[in-house]
DNA sequence: CGGGATCCGGCTTGATACTG
DNA sequence: CAGTATCAAGCCGGATCCCG
């Protein structure tokens, strides 16, 4: 009884991402997956080529870069430019919805980056016990 | 020559998330994962213990809970606090980095739910292609 | 270049059971 | 209550081959 249909009282949102069967959650966990933010992150300097952002976001593979884009571009955070060219010219770029959202993960993302000295000293501490 | 040793030009930051060597993109993976941003979320109201937070993060197993709430307090971003009573009691509840961190997380939190509505509408119009 | 399709090994996850 | 131990299932990610 403490989340069922995204109607919850934990927040005054009609979409809560702390129940499981509320779409939000799906699409938090797009936007803050483990190449989910990278992807975002590294779109919002301006659009990106599909090798250019394999270059840019380091460690990820092909497959898994297509298949962040598509969801991505499924939630409506990143738009497709394809040009019928040859070779092909793909663009991806962040919609405006994407970049509101691309906002609030770059902050966070500069907050961890920026505290790193403070986890670093958090993690030896937890270690030397 | 992209992302090399957490001193590279693509932010400004000592601690680069976009490079894999970069400490600080585990960290970010830890505080982004699947349960690490739900569990901040649920301790961003105050201090719960264990069951109270798997009831109120919809979903987690005990075992994926126990393992983020280690993560997050090596981190530095929790802070566990154990009575040796019996039954036993113990709390978690963030620290002041965590909370700071938690901030940017909830915003983000904040952000996807409410423009949740734009997301399905995105949604809905990629899959009627 | 920009991907999709497939196969496969391995880490991650989730039930379940058990302990103090 | 607050977890750990164990085990099976499954998804992740790399490699490879393919196409337009």
């Amino acid at each position: 009884m403490d989340a069922d249909e995204c109607t919850q009282q934990v927040t005054d949102f009609a979409y809560n991402v702390f129940s499981q069967a509320c779409p939000s959650r799906a699409t938090l966990e797009h936007v803050t997956g483990r190449w989910g933010s990278l992807t975002l992150g590294a779109l919002s300097g301006g659009a990106l080529r599909f090798n250019e952002l394999r270059r840019h976001v380091d460690g990820v593979s092909e497959k898994m870069l297509s298949q962040t884009l598509h969801a991505l571009e499924r939630n409506g955070l990143v738009h497709r430019e394809a040009r019928p060219t040859n070779p092909p010219h793909v663009e991806y770029e962040l919609t405006p919805l994407g970049r509101e959202v691309t906002d609030q993960v770059m902050s966070l993302i500069r907050c961890v980056e920026g505290r790193m000295d403070d986890v670093l000293a958090a993690r030896a501490r937890y270690d030397a016990r």
